[in-house]
DNA sequence: ATCACGATTGTGAACGTTCACAACAAAAAA
DNA sequence: TTTTTTGTTGTGAACGTTCACAATCGTGAT
């Protein structure tokens, strides 16, 4: 026997009220008498009542639904080469229980790198799905017509990384910060000749992170060339290039900042194929945190980003928005620099 | 200005004709004039109208929703942990493609251990989404009561790691089999003392990978005390008592076959600890390949298993089904054995 | 008692799509 | 030609919810 799916009629049925007053107490609306309440309450208790997404949005009513976009690019080259994405995890993490503690769903999905193309493709997902709200992630939280074709259809944006809180809900981490304290920890330790391989000039955290860690320097009192960088691409091998062309120099680094892991580990292959010991004779500083440093050898010191905190919070203020909340809003949550064994004192 | 989101009837107007030859346009249906399916299809891509799908599920069509459900406190656990996560990469990367290319939505959930807990917390998401098809993934796969309840609700099922396949679809890989080519990729380097470390008794996979390492070596005419076993629980540290107690024994392995990559770690870190050389003194092959192991020292030879495959075949299935097909069907994927650095002759 | 007003409850319409069926047109068969 | 069949198009109803508004019930003030 398939059973019928219950519906509001059944429970006003069972309450012995109307569908009206049913919908009243589901959605926590005043002017219902409390005995009533309590009545309709235990109805689709007993019933294992649970309203029809489908049916609410079409009622006019939110749809409880909140959507994550990502670069699609950029996700499945990662999924692609077998690499993991640990963004990917941490948005979920962050998002879903936050999405979950409401009572609303998180949907996952990836629109096309090319600015016109990344239009078209939300606006696709935006009339087909009609989420209450939109989590617009790296580059995309950086396009602008993105944001304005969000507002066109009055559906509330957030953007991960970007600073600006009009109309959007922004949520970010001090880069500059975490680059200086990471440059700090290392000149803490008694480094002076520190090199930080960048991932890409035009990637804007990126850059950021280049002025903290020149900042620092000078901070410190340092003279600028006590702080060299060389610029990769986020991939392996042109850290490994990178790295090399910098180890071979007269001026060789006592220590490493990359600006991800995967550099990171570039860095410990470069090492061990000079000879160098990690961190007896370098040490290594990463900008990302992935899951995998912990299991290096060594285990590296990181900063870790804020990733699940930032989408959480995003969540947190959508839902937030679509039950009436004022929208926009900036939010910088904490970066942490994560000791391991990959730092110590330059012998 | 916001603008007014476009329905099946702006583009019926547009076109001059009636909602119900839009909807069998847009439908791929039969019985159209071709001069009629070029002018509605053309106002459709003008308008750039989208199906809503909300109404489209009023009207008591597919939700061109497919759910995939995880097994709640796992994931959490390895998020929380900030370990990664690769089985939901692989699975939203296998299911997220496969559901773009259909059209479909792939959202993913979560449910409570617990099997009672799991059926309501499933219940509760059907309600809600009424997706048309759901993949339940371990342990949940083996839970009768979930299957039980999506054929009630006549919802498509597809389980990962199942093998029955009568009224579900089930998609797997042959882990004994697995099994018996790592341990037997070992053997044919030479060795003779090999040592399996088991995750779990209890969880089926690793029971079948058991027999299949017994297997491989009966099969090369050793005798059984070649492939000794120890248990641990797939966490690092159970592994490090496993693994030592073995290797301070007088038949001490050559070569380790690790039940996930957490526990082929742990051996690389014991083996350090005893001054043993990878793979000179001990070869190591992990059975998970997540994208760690190509990264650490040495990278580990390791089983792949085909978790994007399996996700991607399942959705593949389910919107067949949900278009017309019948249910149910078995699928077995190939694993691969993935050779690195991490296994050689043994000295 | 009567009135007015706020609190509580119910009713019809609407959302955007598909389904079932009716209407019409064209082609094939008689 | 007339009839039958087949193909093409349109119309009203339905899905399950919320909204807007109407109706009823109390309660305190007059």
């Amino acid at each position: 026997m398939k059973s019928e799916s219950v519906t509001i009629e059944h429970v006003a049925a069972a309450a012995g009220v109307s569908r009206q007053t049913v919908s009243r107490v589901i959605n926590g609306r005043p002017n219902v008498k409390e005995a009533v309440r309590l009545r309709v309450q235990q109805a689709v208790d007993r019933l294992g009542y649970v309203p029809n997404l489908s049916a609410r949005r079409m009622g006019g009513a939110r749809s409880y639904l909140i959507l994550a976009v990502n670069d699609r690019q950029r996700t499945l080259e990662n999924w692609q080469a077998g690499r993991g994405n640990d963004w990917v995890d941490q948005m979920l993490f962050g998002g879903m229980t936050e999405c979950e503690r409401n009572n609303y769903h998180l949907v996952f999905e990836l629109i096309d790198t090319d600015p016109a193309k990344a239009e078209s493709d939300l606006a696709a997902i935006l009339s087909a799905l009609r989420p209450d709200g939109v989590i617009l992630t790296p580059p995309h939280s950086d396009n602008p017509r993105l944001a304005a074709l969000l507002d066109d259809r009055s559906i509330a944006c957030a953007r991960v990384g970007h600073r600006n809180g009009v109309g959007c809900v922004d949520v970010y981490m001090d880069e500059e910060g975490a680059a200086r304290a990471a440059t700090g920890h290392l000149i803490g330790l008694g480094h002076r000749a520190i090199a930080f391989v960048a991932g890409s000039p035009n990637y804007g955290n990126s850059a950021r992170r280049v002025a903290g860690f020149h900042q620092a320097i000078a901070d410190a009192g340092h003279s600028s060339d006590a702080g060299q960088v060389a610029t990769g691409d986020f991939k392996f091998d042109s850290a490994v290039a990178a790295i090399e062309s910098m180890i071979v120099g007269s001026n060789r680094p006592t220590a490493i900042i990359a600006d991800n892991d995967e550099m990171a580990f570039a860095a410990l292959h470069v090492a061990d194929r000079h000879g160098l010991r990690v961190p007896a004779d370098l040490s290594v500083i990463s900008f990302e945190d992935t899951p995998g440093v912990r299991f290096s050898v060594p285990p590296l010191t990181a900063i870790r980003q804020p990733t699940a905190e930032m989408i959480s919070k995003a969540c947190e203020r959508l839902i937030a928005i679509s039950a009436g909340a004022d929208k926009g809003g900036s939010f910088e949550l904490p970066y942490a620099l994560i000791e391991r064994a990959s730092t110590v004192s330059p012998e």
